[in-house]
Parts: C-alpha cells; sequence; structure tokens
RNA sequence: GGUGGCGUAGUUCAGUUGGUUAGAAUGCCGGCCUGUCACGCCGGAGGUCGCGAGUUCGAGUCUCGUCGUCACCGCCA
C-alpha cells in the first residue's frame, strides 16, 4: 500500500494514528537535530518531522532526497508543538518510522510554488512541473467541474451527449481548415472540423430534438491569447424551437453554472441588436460592465467651421466621469493611444466641464462656450466629466471610441474581474461583403436562417438582411454564438446561391445536408459556446492557456513535444505526399 | 502578412554617454543550527550577455540581419 491518506487531509483527530503518506518533496528545512519535511500530492501539504528518537536509517535516506523527489512516508500522527494556521493541515505533523524514495528528481528548472520564479516560455516547456502548482492545477480543477455542471443540466435537460467525427470534408466558407492526408486515398485529404456544424443539423433530422457534445474543434488561423488552434466548444443544437426557446434554455445553463461554481446569482440577461450594441459600444461584444456610451454628434458638430468634424462621415462621443481632473500628459498619452495604427484614429478633442463650471477644450477657437454646452448637455455630461470625441468614417471611428472606452474603463478600474455582466446580442446582419472577392460571406455561416420579414431583402439588398442569430458576450468577451437554421432546401439553395455558389459546387460541398433536407428536416436552432473561454473568465484570466493542460504557444507549437515537426521520408511515401518547401532543421 | 515589447548566472531581473575583473535576489553545493513552515546564519561554485555580421581603439550597450518568445492588427463563418 503506497498511502493511507492524502497529504491533505490529516487533522487533529487523526493524531496517534500510524499512516502513510506519499507525495513529492516541496522542500526540507534542516534544523540540525531536526528536520521538517513538507509533503505534497494534489490535496495539500503535510509536514514531515524528524528528530533526536528518528532511526538513524530514516537519516540515511534523507540525505540523498531533494525537491520533487517522489517519496513514501510512514509515521505517527502527532500534534505540533507551534501550530501553522496557514494551511489546512498545520495542526499536525507525522513523525517519522519508515521512508523510502520511490523515485528521484532532477532540480527543477524553476520553483513549483503558487508564485513561481518560471518564466512562460520555461513553464510551458516543463508543462508537467508546471501542473504541480496548485494555482493552475486549480484552473483545471474548475474546468472539469464547469464541464460537469453542463453535463449535469444538459442532462436534466434532456439532451443527447453524441459524438460526432473528427475526420471529416473540408469545406470553403469559414476559417482555414487543417487537413489529414489519406493513405488509403492517395491525393486526398480529410480536414478536422471548425465546429461540429453540419453533423449537428444531421443529427436534427435524424429526430434527436436535443443534441449537447463538449468536443475539441480546429482552426488554422493566426493565433492570439485567448485563441487556440485547437479549442473546446460546448455545442448544442435543438429541434422544434425558436430563438427565443434556445436563448431561454442556454441562459439558464450559464446562471446555473454561475450558481452552481461561483454560487453567484446572474440577473437576467440583457438583449440588444447587433445594430445597437455598434452604435452604443462600438464593439458586437460590449463590456456592459460600466456605461459610459458612446453618443452620436455627427450633426451637432457641423457648420462651427472645423473642417474635421465638417466633412466627417461621422463624429461620436463618449463620456468621461471624473476625467476633467486628466492633465495633458494624460490626454496626449490617450490621444496617441488612438493614433496608434491599431486603432487608427487621426486625433482626438476633449471637452472638460470642469468642477468649477468652466469649459475647457481642444476646440475652443470654432466653439464658443455656447456651442460647448450644448454638445456637453447632449451627451448628459456632469460637471467633473470630460468628453472625448472621435471623427471619421462611421465603421472606424465607432471601433476607436469602443476600444477607447474600454481602455478608459481599464484605467479606470471599471471592468472588475469578479463582476459578470452577460448579454445576448442579437439581430446580427446574415451578409458581409468581402470587398477583396467582391462577394458576400455568411456573417455566422451559410445555414443561418435569414429574419422572414428580411428574406425579400435577399434579392435586393442582401446586406441589410438581419439573422436570426444570436452571441452570448459576458464582459466584453464572445462566449457563444448560434443560430435558427434554415431548414428549407429551396431557401437554403437560395442562401449558397446569394454566395456565389453555383448548384454544381453547393451540391458538391454540401450535398449530403441538402439531400437530408429532402426527408423531413425539422425546424431547428442551436448554439455553441468557447469552454476555453467561459472557464478562463470564470478562473479571472485574460488567457486561455492557463485552463488548457497542454496549450500551444503563439505560432502554434507545442514548445514540450516540439510539435510541429517533420515526418519521415517513408510516411511521406506512404502518404504520397511531396515536400517543396525548404524544411526549418 | 504587418506593428511593437522582451532575450544577460539554473531562474527572475539590474547593468548609467560605448570604457577596469558583468551585478543582485533566488535556486544549487558545503558548514553550523531542537520548532521550522519563503527557517536563520556563514562560506562557495555558477556567464557563448540568443545567434551572425557590421560600426569603433574598445560593444551586454549602437546598426543590420536572423532565431526564439509575448501582445496586438490583418485573419478567426
Amino acid at each position: 500500500m503506497y498511502r493511507t491518506h492524502t497529504c491533505g487531509e490529516l487533522r487533529s483527530e487523526n493524531i496517534g494514528q500510524q499512516i502513510i503518506l506519499s507525495g513529492w518533496v516541496q522542500r526540507v528545512r534542516d534544523l540540525g537535530a531536526m528536520r521538517f519535511i513538507d509533503l505534497r500530492d494534489r490535496y495539500g501539504i503535510t509536514q514531515l518531522v524528524t528528530d533526536e528518537n528518528t532511526p538513524e536509517s530514516i537519516y540515511e535516506v534523507l540525505e540523498n532526497i531533494g525537491r520533487e523527489y517522489v517519496i513514501q512516508a510512514s509515521g505517527t500522527v502527532r500534534e505540533r508543538t507551534s501550530k501553522n494556521p496557514k494551511i489546512p493541515t498545520g495542526e499536525i505533523e507525522v513523525e517519522l518510522s519508515g521512508l523510502k524514495i520511490l523515485s528521484s528528481s532532477e532540480i527543477p528548472p524553476f520553483t513549483i510554488e503558487e508564485e513561481t520564479d518560471g518564466g512562460d516560455e520555461l513553464r510551458m516547456k516543463y508543462r508537467y512541473l508546471d501542473l504541480r502548482r496548485p494555482v493552475i492545477r486549480k484552473n483545471l480543477e474548475l474546468r472539469a467541474s464547469i464541464a460537469g455542471t453542463v453535463r449535469t443540466y444538459l442532462n436534466n435537460e434532456g439532451f443527447i451527449e453524441t459524438e460526432t467525427p473528427v475526420l471529416i470534408k473540408s469545406t470553403p466558407e469559414g476559417a482555414r481548415d487543417f487537413v489529414v492526408p489519406s493513405r488509403m486515398n492517395p491525393g486526398e485529404f480529410y480536414a478536422l472540423p471548425q465546429s461540429p456544424q453540419i453533423f449537428k443539423q444531421l443529427l436534427m433530422v435524424a429526430g434527436f430534438d436535443k443534441y449537447y457534445q463538449i468536443v475539441k474543434c480546429f482552426r488554422d488561423e493566426d493565433l492570439r491569447a485567448d485563441r487556440q488552434p485547437e479549442f473546446t466548444q460546448m455545442d448544442c443544437e435543438m429541434s422544434f424551437v425558436e430563438q427565443e426557446d434556445v436563448l431561454n434554455t442556454f441562459e439558464g445553463l450559464i446562471k446555473y453554472i454561475f450558481k452552481e461554481v461561483k454560487n453567484v446569482d446572474v440577473e437576467n440577461f440583457p438583449r440588444i441588436s447587433y445594430s445597437e450594441a455598434m452604435e452604443k459600444y462600438g464593439s458586437d461584444k460590449p463590456d456592459i460592465r460600466f456605461d459610459m456610451t458612446i453618443v452620436d454628434l455627427t450633426d451637432s458638430v457641423k457648420g462651427k467651421g472645423f473642417s474635421v468634424f465638417d466633412n466627417a462621415e461621422y463624429s461620436g462621443a463618449i463620456c468621461v466621469q471624473g476625467g476633467a481632473d486628466y492633465s495633458r500628459k494624460n490626454i496626449d498619452e490617450l490621444t496617441n493611444w488612438v493614433k496608434r495604427p491599431q486603432i487608427g484614429a487621426k486625433g482626438m478633442v476633449y471637452i472638460k466641464y470642469n468642477s468649477d463650471n468652466t469649459i475647457k477644450s481642444s476646440v475652443d477657437k470654432f466653439f464658443n462656450t455656447v456651442d460647448l454646452q450644448r454638445l456637453i448637455n447632449i451627451v448628459k455630461a456632469d460637471r467633473g466629466d470630460m468628453i472625448l470625441l472621435l471623427s471619421g468614417n462611421k465603421n472606424e471611428t465607432l471601433n476607436a471610441l469602443g476600444e477607447l472606452r474600454l481602455e478608459i474603463g481599464k484605467k479606470e478600474g471599471l471592468r472588475i474581474k469578479n463582476v459578470f455582466k452577460p448579454l445576448w446580442v442579437v439581430d446580427f446582419p446574415l451578409l458581409e461583403w468581402d470587398g477583396e472577392t467582391e462577394r458576400f460571406f455568411a456573417m455566422h455561416h451559410p445555414f443561418t436562417s435569414p429574419k422572414t420579414e428580411d428574406i425579400e431583402l435577399l434579392d435586393t439588398d442582401p446586406g441589410r438582411v438581419r439573422a436570426n442569430a444570436y452571441d452570448l458576450v459576458i464582459n466584453g468577451v464572445e462566449i457563444g454564438g448560434g443560430s435558427v437554421r434554415i431548414f428549407d432546401s429551396e431557401l437554403q439553395s437560395k442562401m449558397f446561391s446569394v454566395l456565389g455558389l453555383t448548384r454544381e459546387k453547393a451540391i458538391m460541398q454540401f450535398g449530403f445536408l441538402m439531400n437530408a433536407f429532402k426527408y423531413g428536416a425539422p425546424p431547428h436552432a442551436g448554439i455553441a459556446f468557447g469552454f476555453d473561454r467561459l472557464v478562463s473568465l470564470f478562473a479571472g484570466l485574460d488567457s486561455i492557456r492557463d485552463v488548457i493542460a497542454f496549450p500551444k504557444n503563439n505560432a502554434g507549437r507545442d514548445v514540450m513535444m516540439d510539435s510541429p515537426s517533420s515526418i519521415s521520408r517513408e510516411q511521406l511515401d506512404e502518404l504520397n505526399l511531396k515536400i517543396t518547401t525548404p524544411q526549418k532543421h
């Protein structure tokens, strides 16, 4: 027997018991005649102790052990002379009567403690050591707990968890596919799924009615802190439902997770349209933990001889509460910030409504006090506030104002980590014009149904057609999204043709789905959640890497395994593949 | 594809205008220590300043290139 207890469970009730523990050596404190060993496992740390009564044989073993050795310790639980209230096992210690090295360890490259001295790169390379740290392990425990909660909820709601294939067919729409060569079918490739989209719709045709899956998805696109090439979705689909049913079911799920995992009661999720989100927050994933909404001043600032405003397609403002005390330096910094290429504003105008009732702005030359007071009234600024204006092309300016709003929200401490404000963004546009290829793309995906009242616009003004599509946004992060699907093969064909797919191409790529729809497809709708993002939100992290056991780096490499890597000549031959560019290494 | 940050001891970092033998903390090794729990005290070892070229009497420091890494833009239905 390796252990009778874990390193986290012994208490004063166990005093006097003979026990066996196994675990990793966290640290040895050598006081000469006494030694203390902190023994760690998943469950906690227990202190082992030796003194003058300890047999010599144990000291002989002790001489050889170091940090991260795996040892088995037997002994008697006794009360500590000086207790440690900081740890749950701090009342007791184990007086050693036996000690065995189960596995030795080299000196680890960084300290394995709550606060490690290791940098990101090193911790990634030795991920299995980093995972020993409680702070990382807790993230993965949280992940498991959320997954369990999701399953409980959806199982209770009658959903069937169904697996779908990973080796599937490449489709041109959407993200770039990862592809897998087929040995048995020379020159042909599988694709890894970007999502199980089509399969879940086929399951609806199959009558499964309520489906879900916690499933890996793959997208071969450039990465970010919140984007990995392989990531996990909570994927769901329901039949005989309308948008409202889906929103209610999954609002319920999210609330249930908050309650079960964080014991937080979240209010009903507000719903705002895509266009309102863009107008008020400059984003389709607004952070509504704070207001500071955008006000359209396009017409209000025209006609004063300031050509920037006069010639602008759009001028808009946000009001920084208490911002009148921003220094010249603060404002210059913000101005430079919005002028960075990533934001792309040409400049920034400020109006300070000082607490002594005076007004100071960077456009005093063009606007007198009455003009400025009028703007202050429109924006509903109070004394002590500051208004910031950006001007230019409408979409770009709204986007820049949205970014500025978030930046100031961050600076002002308004984006509080443990405050959660979910909302639904609805009525997304169905299509999105791509200037480069001069065609429409599906904003969500090609199976998304247009709003009934907008269907006729498909022929006349496709860009204005709204979709029955929705996103769940929490704290400025897109957590999930879905849509009501097309279940009518006529409408689906129409959609393909608007997307520029010929009938032949559509049949080649999606023929099996169109065929399926010929045999009685139920009305259906669904949603998918970014599981990694959801967990990182609960964990209070900005990066999803620390909620993934073995994540990849910025360039999609696994620095621990050093993958991707080249394959042998034999493997290439077997797959009928030829490498045309010189390989690294 | 683009923009920016970083790369110096095992690790995390400092390193002045380009100027003597490149420092600190921590870790590691050795010694002392009977109540520690980030134990303490004393001593010691440890460096291809990412790599390559260039400028210079002289480069950790400046320039160019390259590699690695992180963040962002494009991209991600």
